[in-house]
DNA sequence: TTTTGAATTAACAATAGTGTTAAACAATGA
DNA sequence: TCATTGTTTAACACTATTGTTAATTCAAAA
């Protein structure tokens, strides 16, 4: 028995990220799919049930990745402006290597209320501890005058802004420059935002 | 002749709208739409054809909108300081009458190319302007010390990603509150982020 | 080698959603 | 009033996509 079922499973799982992560579900055909993962259609039915269930198992896993990501890069105990230059940094690295996952995950859950109420789950309790440490932090450093008083959770979704948004920008910055209009070169605008999102919180915590 | 027409036509468009926003336009039906107009869905085919042409009539409505919110505000001769805080204030302003604007763009032209290229076009020569008249602002209150040195795009993308994304987050936060996880209070949520990106865009601007 | 059960296939059923059409209807102008 | 033209309706055709099934293949255990 089980044959080569890990590699059919597999393999229709790592098209179906791909097609999800790219298309979204509503654009994603199975067919498709299965066509990517180069085995039968049926094939699907068969390991998953249905497109919603294989849906489900890639959002899972996704979600879980994109909950954690973040969180965990604040736990290395460091002062204050070396650690939140080291978060953007990591944080940006994360998103190099997970470019379409904010905006997949964010496309799923506006219309619905359980995927959202299951990431909200997944979010709180880290971010819960993580505001709880970096908070008498950032207060100390206001007491000592280095930086203006600051919200950790301002501070914290002003990181995750500039950073995920650099992500929306690019496909916008590649189509000028394939249309001819020089604004920027391309080739560095991911490496030029990090040091330019890294420098812009920094500034803008300092009083 | 023309018995109804332009209500007939019209309660179409806004139903139209009003789906195309929400639910993108892989997931949206005409015949939700007609139901929602209250009118017989053979009228949609009768009227526009295709559901892409009325998806059309509504992508490019809300494109030229975008086009034109933010960089007109731009236009209104000020002092640096003022005018970044206006700015900042009427985008974010523009973005309270239009929240789902921002993501549905985002959401259509990342899957075509031909979207992204129109989206382009219509936005890079008002961008042009706006960038040739800040930049020579901010290097003259670089040269005089007042802020560090300072890329216009880079302000600009700046400024775009705070605003936008704090819309981005209003639904996470909402659904904190829905399971009673208190983090913040959702109702002045929005407020509070137009005033914290006001300030950390004019701090991130200083020295 | 035979048996067993999982894996695979092709063909098909079911459904949902887009688009079409012919006939009925309503408003307007002659 | 009648003819014309644009509007509306219900019924249907077409298509794409999801999901099912029965028959077949294959690998391993007995």
């Amino acid at each position: 028995m089980s044959k080569n079922k890990t590699s059919t499973e597999q393999s229709i799982l790592e098209a179906a990220e791909k097609e999800f992560l790219s298309q979204g579900f509503a654009r994603t055909k199975t067919t498709e799919i299965a066509r990517l993962a180069g085995v039968n259609h049926a094939m699907i039915h068969y390991y998953f049930r249905t497109k919603e269930n294989l849906f489900n198992m890639v959002f899972q896993k996704k979600m879980m990745i994109l909950a954690d990501s973040f969180f965990n890069i604040f736990e290395k105990p460091q002062p204050l402006f070396e650690k939140v230059r080291y978060v953007v940094e990591l944080h940006f690295d994360f998103l190099v290597a997970n470019p379409m996952l904010p905006f997949f995950i964010y496309s799923e859950i506006i219309n619905s209320k359980e995927k959202r109420s299951l990431l909200v789950r997944s979010l709180f309790p880290k971010a819960r501890v993580t505001l709880a440490k970096l908070q008498p932090d950032l207060d100390a450093e206001a007491a000592k005058g280095t930086i203006r008083p600051m919200d950790a959770l301002d501070l914290i979704v002003n990181i995750i802004s500039l950073n995920v948004f650099s992500f929306f920008c690019l496909p916008l910055f590649e189509e000028c420059e394939a249309n001819g209009m020089k604004s920027i070169e391309t080739k560095g605008f991911l490496e030029h935002r990090k040091k330019s999102n890294v420098e812009f919180i920094l500034s803008g915590l300092k009083k």
